[in-house]
DNA sequence: TTATCATATGAACAGTAATTCATATGATTG
DNA sequence: CAATCATATGAATTACTGTTCATATGATAA
């Protein structure tokens, strides 16, 4: 028995105490590409923002000009023409011109999905706490 | 035709050229409010960054005590300890302990979903460019 | 063409967030 | 109890990101 674990930590690299090495080799298998990891980062991060988030939930009701954005959000112009950039970099929005002002709109119905889906693990978690606020009650 | 822009003009709000005024009646009454699209953004930001959402990957396919998951990514003990809180804060993630060794798991499915939807994203964007790609070629 | 409106953009600045380093905690073993 | 292992944490550093400011572009109307 002590003599198995001494045997053992010769096997293991030196620096690793405990052998993962099982559940390692599991898990690097399934584990996707680096680079999809990383796009899915950051599609994710256009979503990690108070402003952009406010913009998307606002043209699911109505396509949008710039200066209606601004005005709603009480933002500046230029800083919703920057965050309108990203989003339309990233393929979640597009716009329409029509004459001075630009028209814009979610690109995909994904945006609604994604959002709906970000709702409803608010709207559970906040169940649980408000369950377990209901425990301590009693 | 022309009077009439310059009483409307009049009756606009200085600095505000056209009206937005029906459009933005409407967006003002259909949106969530500020706390919960700060809250969902905060939830979306946690999924914005590579390393937590390796973690997270990680995770889905078992559970796995932080020294395992830095061996995973390659990364400090210290810089996984640190996402690992971030992720137990916001209950994406659970832990265990086991003598000295402490697991961490997904706190719910919730987790799951969001990631899959995101995923689905992903690939149909990625379909799209292709299918862009093909119609260039013809 | 000139003036104005709507939007875009680059640079600068400020706040935020991730990693590292050193160290602390907490459990186990001898 | 001392030593070691697994993890946590605070402070410092560095990199990134959002907003502002000034200005540019592009379209329309006079």
């Amino acid at each position: 028995m002590m003599a198995g674990s001494e045997i053992l930590e010769e096997i293991l690299p030196e620096g690793m105490a405990h052998d993962h090495s099982t559940i390692l080799r599991k898990v690097r298998g399934e584990l996707p590409t680096d680079e999809l990891l990383c796009d899915l980062a950051d599609l994710f991060k256009l979503f990690g923002d108070t402003t952009r988030m406010k913009i998307l939930f606002a043209l699911l009701e109505s396509e949008m000009c710039v200066c209606a954005i601004a005005d709603l959000l009480g933002m500046t112009q230029s800083a919703i023409s920057h965050q309108l950039r990203i989003l339309k970099d990233a393929n979640l929005v597009g716009n329409r011109r029509e004459g001075k002002t630009i028209y814009y709109f979610l690109a995909d119905d994904h945006v609604h999905t994604i959002l709906a889906q970000g709702f409803d693990h608010l709207i559970e978690e906040h169940q649980e706490s408000e369950e377990q606020q209901h425990e301590k009650d009693l």
